[in-house]
DNA sequence: AGCACTTGGTCGATGTCGTCGGTCATGGCA
DNA sequence: TGCCATGACCGACGACATCGACCAAGTGCT
C-alpha cells in the first residue's frame, strides 16, 4: 500500500516540501514522472493531506501561547464549540473524553487580550489555562512502517 | 516589516505550500522575481520557519490520538523531558505553567500502546489522559495585521 | 504453459517556469 | 538638490514539469 520509497517521499517533503520533483527523484531514486505518479496517488487516498507552511506567531506580535482546558456548562457545549471556533486567536481546539471537553491552543499578543478572550468565553464554561514556557517537541511525524 | 502583500503570500503558501512562483506572482500582483525576493527575505527573518506536510496518522494505522497532561514527580523533571523527546509517538509537547508540567500530544495504533507507553512514563511521572473524540478546530493561522 | 491485461516504471520531446543580470522608479537623508 | 538604498520590472537562458510512447514484471485466465 504505502512502500518505502512513499514513506522517503513523505519524509522529504516533511522537511520541505517546497522541493522539486527532480529533487525528490534524486532522493528516492525514480524519475520525475514516477515522483508526480506517486504524489498524485498519495494525495488521492488522502495520505497526504495538503502542503503547508511553518510561520512563527512572535513576528506577528503573538507573545503568549497558552493551552486552554474548557468545561461548558450544562447545555452550553455546542455554544462553546462555535465560540471557539469563530475565535482566530484559538488556532487548533481538539473535543476530547473526561472532564475537559475541549482542549485548545491559543495565541495571544498579551495577558490583557487573554484575559478579555476567556471573559467571553467564561459566560458559558469553565476554563483552565496553562501559558506555554517552551515546546520541548515541535510538531513531527509518528514513526511509519 | 509585512506589509498586505507578504500576508497574502503567507496565506496562498499556508493553502498549498506547493504553488509556484508565477502562481504566486498572479496572487499577489507582482512580478514572480519579486516574489521570489520577499519569500526569501520572510525565510531570511523566520517568519516562514519551514515549508511542510500535512498527513493523515490514520493512514499509517495510528486510529488513537490522546493529550496527555504529565506531571513529573519530585526530581523527575529533566529524566521525564528526555523520556517525552525519545517516545517517537509523541508527536509535540509543550512545558506549561501550573500543575502539569508538560501537556503533549500522543498517537498510538491501540489501547494497548497507550497503556504500554504511559505505564513508561508513570515510573517517573503523574499523567492523565484525554482521547481526542474530534478536532472542531484544526491548525489555522492566528489573523494577521 | 502461454497469452493478455494491469501496474508502475523509464526515456525523450516540448512547453512552462525559475533565476540572474541589468534597469528603473521611489523615498529617505546628508 | 543630489545621492544612495530599496524593491520592483523585464528579458534571456537554463532548469524543470508534463505528456506520450514504450517497456518490464507480475497476475489471472484459458
Amino acid at each position: 500500500m504505502t512502500d518505502d520509497i512513499d514513506q522517503v517521499l513523505i519524509k522529504a517533503l516533511m522537511e520541505d516540501s517546497r522541493r522539486s520533483l527532480k529533487a525528490l527523484a534524486g532522493i528516492s531514486g525514480l524519475s520525475s514522472p514516477s515522483v508526480a505518479e506517486r504524489l498524485r496517488r498519495l494525495e488521492e487516498r488522502g495520505v497526504l493531506k495538503g502542503y503547508t507552511v511553518e510561520i512563527d506567531p512572535k513576528c506577528f506580535g503573538y507573545q503568549l501561547q497558552a493551552i486552554v482546558r474548557i468545561r461548558p456548562l450544562p447545555g452550553q457545549l455546542q455554544e462553546v464549540e462555535r465560540q471557539i471556533q469563530a475565535i482566530p486567536e484559538f488556532t487548533e481546539c481538539d473535543k476530547v473524553t473526561g472532564d475537559d471537553c475541549f482542549i485548545a491552543r491559543l495565541h495571544v499578543r498579551s495577558m490583557e487580550q487573554l484575559d478579555t478572550l476567556l471573559d467571553g468565553l467564561n459566560t458559558h464554561a469553565e476554563t483552565n489555562t496553562a501559558i506555554v514556557k517552551k515546546t520541548p517537541v515541535k510538531r513531527r511525524l509518528p514513526p511509519m512502517e
